[in-house]
DNA sequence: CTGCGATTTAGAATTATTCTAAATCTTGAC
DNA sequence: GTCAAGATTTAGAATAATTCTAAATCGCAG
């Protein structure tokens, strides 16, 4: 994760404007309000949130935005490899706006979710990809206990 | 996975159900008809089904089942390291009884999901874990394009 | 500035999962 | 074997997450 902690401001700033609304084109996608304000969400903070804080924190900037439009922005933004999902278990899909090779790290005491760095890919492991299939996307999920939870519970 | 083909019986053999009540109750967990019953249904093939599909299975074996007992019978069977549990997207979650070391992989034209062999765990990869940190488990998933898909779209 | 397709919207609909309380098992003690 | 205590199962209701729908609005090419 960047240096970015947490904002007042929910829209990206021009430097980041700028690399999303590029992308977004060449993706043949529209770089509108609505995305640009769920991917400001998801900036102000690194906490992987989920679709419906996402929606809270949207409609802090445009009070009348919609749950559907959330979905679709981040399927959009996605789409524009500015966004990644992280499903770690049965409860609502999370999201990243981080795009740096990472694993996702999730604590099974307090359901904290930490992004861990380095490279999560199939060649820096002995996974077998079996021939003819094509690797697009690799994604590294680690669950355990976090600092403060391993401390507290020893 | 092992040489575990379709069956037409869908309660785990001998062997299997031996392994799986020592487990069960090394876990302080019982092992009863229903556990037996959801674990057979993931045997049966290796297909990685979501709890609806393990449902409809289950209730070939007994028609009466309930639709929570097979989620409490599968987080039974985790909790006992019998199966895991596989989140690749938005949709419902999948389970897999194998547990030797492997990957997940999900074709992004089909949908299919399949296991690729090999260690999928920090140690192998480059990725840091934070001081403090425990790690206990480990889940690496990769989308792209199946053998099948990825030749008939060439 | 006009038109067309893309996007957004509110709300309904659907799907996935969890909860609840009563009935039924399982196990260990006798 | 019988019994009590606690674990497990059950049906169905409740909740939560996500998708769908059709009408309104927006953004961009011309």
């Amino acid at each position: 994760m960047k240096d970015v902690k947490s904002r007042t401001v929910f829209v990206p700033s021009h430097r980041e404007r700028g690399e999303m609304d590029e992308r977004m084109v060449e993706s043949g996608l529209r770089p509108t309000l609505q995305r640009r304000i769920v991917l400001g969400a998801l900036l102000e903070k690194p906490d992987h949130p989920t679709a419906d804080e996402i929606f809270l924190r949207a409609k802090r900037a445009k009070p009348n935005i919609s749950m559907a439009t959330v979905y679709n922005c981040l399927d959009a933004l996605q789409r524009s490899d500015l966004v990644k999902q992280v499903n770690m278990d049965r409860s609502a899909t999370r999201y990243c706006p981080n795009m740096h090779e990472h694993a996702h790290f999730q604590c099974e005491e307090c359901g904290e979710v930490t992004d861990f760095d380095g490279t999560a890919n199939p060649e820096s492991t002995d996974i077998t990809v079996p021939p003819g299939y094509q690797v697009r996307h690799v994604e590294m999920s680690i669950r355990g206990l976090c600092a403060d939870c391993s401390k507290n519970s020893s």
